[in-house]
DNA sequence: ATTAGCACTCTTTTTGATTGAGTGCTAACA
DNA sequence: TGTTAGCACTCAATCAAAAAGAGTGCTAAT
């Protein structure tokens, strides 16, 4: 069987009642919204050869219709083709995601020393502003370079190493070292440290530590310093990943049930299932990703959909950005929305 | 009317039965399980009376007895009287405390550089074991002391300011100056700081601003420096509030009504309203307060007990620790909790 | 090809009856 | 005088049957 043009209205007519209202959706209410001017006789003919193509499904004999996984697959789609060639409403949305901007430039500012703490602005106000839940994780990229070294004193045998990288990540670490050192060294180890190990990426950094230790013989001291400075750097390396907004989804009634609720909640709070949205690059449209219900990576979003979109700032950090709402979320205002954050990110974070 | 000895125990029979199964308890129940040997007819007078003075409710005329705030309040401060002068059962608890604090150290050990994220490990841990949410707030004390500040450029005019203070807590900063800088300058710039600024406490630090400012003529560099750091000293002191096993009220049914759990997640999620724990300073029994049912300053929390203790570390740190649960926690083993938790933090962080 | 009409299905809501847990009170008892 | 057995009563919870309502599929007419 072949979805005609009239199929397809009455399909997407099916799908946006749904989206709104949560509620199977009949014939008969497609008949009065839909502009076909059909009766609920024909619609119900079409809509039982688009349940035989597998696009809706009745939840019971007599009840209305809802969209499969298959179905919003399709609709999705369909969005995204029409965006394409069409860049039509953007004006009307700009002047809210401007505002939406401000705010989180005003947060921002208050606090800039912390990359983890603006990500965690930015997700709580994009989850204010779409209602859903969501996720932004931050990756400084593997190839991230060291910028910047410098060891201090603070205590008779302790020592303080900071780490500058690329894009001003700022890592630092307290230490304890074996013997006493003197000013006099920390100088001379401070030299050494900045001449053979700025501008090596982490992997660089591997690779050369070993040469360097045979290189400057064995001295304890720096075998030791350059090994901190290696974890510490490693673990700034880590993705991290931060939630917003997950109270939103007992906005949805088919989220709320206690047990679907748990799960997900659960999932977001441990964030540790949330690397699968990261590690799938993102080669398709833009950027921007659908995961429509058993599409997801993460089983305890069934019954949910995902969006996420990838960025790059201009210092070399990337990361993914998440929104997780029911199946039937608003797909187009995610879509829009996603989009304008991500190119507004890389500008807000360049100006600084 | 008087709360004899047999009242009593009736009430703790009431209370403990309650905790265990979360169903209003009868006369017949109490006649079997407590030792007294009454018939339930007796019991049933005695627990009409223990209704008159307000330690039990009946949710419906036919129901069993429920326990009230005011019933609660009673038990938990036998408990805690008794607690007083019996130090009985904890060798039997003493094992396992050991081996939860084993695994916060490990967790802790590979990644100390971030108090926030040990502090999250403790909350993780603590709510898993005892199954309730937990939170933990920190707050270095307004009397911290700067202990060391360092200055450093990492680009043309862009400053990297780092500051360690009491107890090697650590903040930095990189910010953009109005004009470039000499080596030099900054070598000038750190003696100069090191000198008047290390030691004093944020306060001092604020009195004593203009007062340096004065005493340098008016410095462009030294004045947007100095702000800074001041800037960035008050943000360390912040009070931060970590959660922990949020899900775990999903565990009691009488927590996992959609609308008593979204308003509780949310409250625990964005950690504003925790607040309201921390100020209270605790003064009563060893620091720990209870707070049950309505005593609780947080209005998501009605249905909720909280039981915090606060704790001081040796490097100054302060803090809260907190447990959030149905009303009929195991209060019992939360206090115990809560003393070998608090008495062994301090020994954690010591010994780094 | 479209539509009106109707029988049919299946969920939801309503209603009423039944059950069962638990109480309060009274009278008997030690 | 304190304790207990017994009984009538209350009320939530459970269940079944009935009614209502929404929506469909099919047929026959347009």
């Amino acid at each position: 069987m072949e979805l005609d043009n009239r199929k397809f209205k009455i399909l997407e007519a099916v799908i946006q009642d749904y989206l709104r209202t949560g509620e199977p959706v009949g014939s008969r209410t497609i008949a009065k919204i839909s502009d076909l001017s059909l009766s609920s006789a024909t619609i119900r003919n079409e809509m039982a050869d688009l349940e035989e193509m597998g696009y809706i499904v009745q939840p019971h004999t007599s009840a209305g219709r809802v969209p499969t996984d298959k179905g919003y697959r399709l609709y999705v789609d369909s969005i995204l083709a029409q965006k394409a060639h069409a860049e039509s409403q953007r004006d009307a949305a700009l002047k809210k995601r401007e505002k939406e901007l401000e705010n989180i430039k005003k947060e921002y500012a208050s606090r800039l020393d912390r990359m983890e703490d603006v990500m965690q602005a930015v997700a709580r106000t994009l989850a204010n502003d779409t209602n859903y839940a969501t996720m932004i994780s931050t990756s400084s990229g593997r190839n991230n370079k060291i910028k910047f070294v410098q060891l201090s004193r603070v205590e008779e045998k302790k020592l303080l190493v900071v780490i500058v990288m690329e894009g001003n990540i700022i890592r630092n670490k307290v230490f304890r070292v074996s013997e006493t050192i003197s000013e006099k060294n920390i100088l001379r180890l401070n030299m050494m440290l900045n001449t053979t190990v700025t501008g090596l990426s982490v992997e660089q950094l591997e690779e050369k530590l070993s040469a360097i230790e045979a290189e400057n013989g064995n001295q304890q001291m720096l075998r030791e310093v350059l090994n901190i400075i290696f974890e510490t750097v490693r673990n700034a390396d880590d993705v991290q990943i931060v939630t917003g907004g997950t109270t939103n989804i007992f906005k949805y009634p088919e989220l709320s049930v206690s047990e679907i609720a748990r799960d997900l909640i659960t999932t977001l709070e441990d964030k540790q299932g949330l690397t699968s949205f990261v590690e799938t690059a993102a080669p398709d449209s833009e950027g921007i990703r659908f995961y429509i219900g058993e599409e997801t990576p993460v089983k305890s979003m069934r019954d949910c959909s995902v969006v996420t979109a990838s960025y790059e700032l201009s210092d070399g950090t990337t990361g993914t950005i998440g929104i997780i709402g029911p199946k039937r979320m608003d797909y187009e205002m995610v879509v829009e929305t996603l989009n304008n954050i991500r190119m507004r990110l890389d500008e807000l974070f360049s100006k600084n």
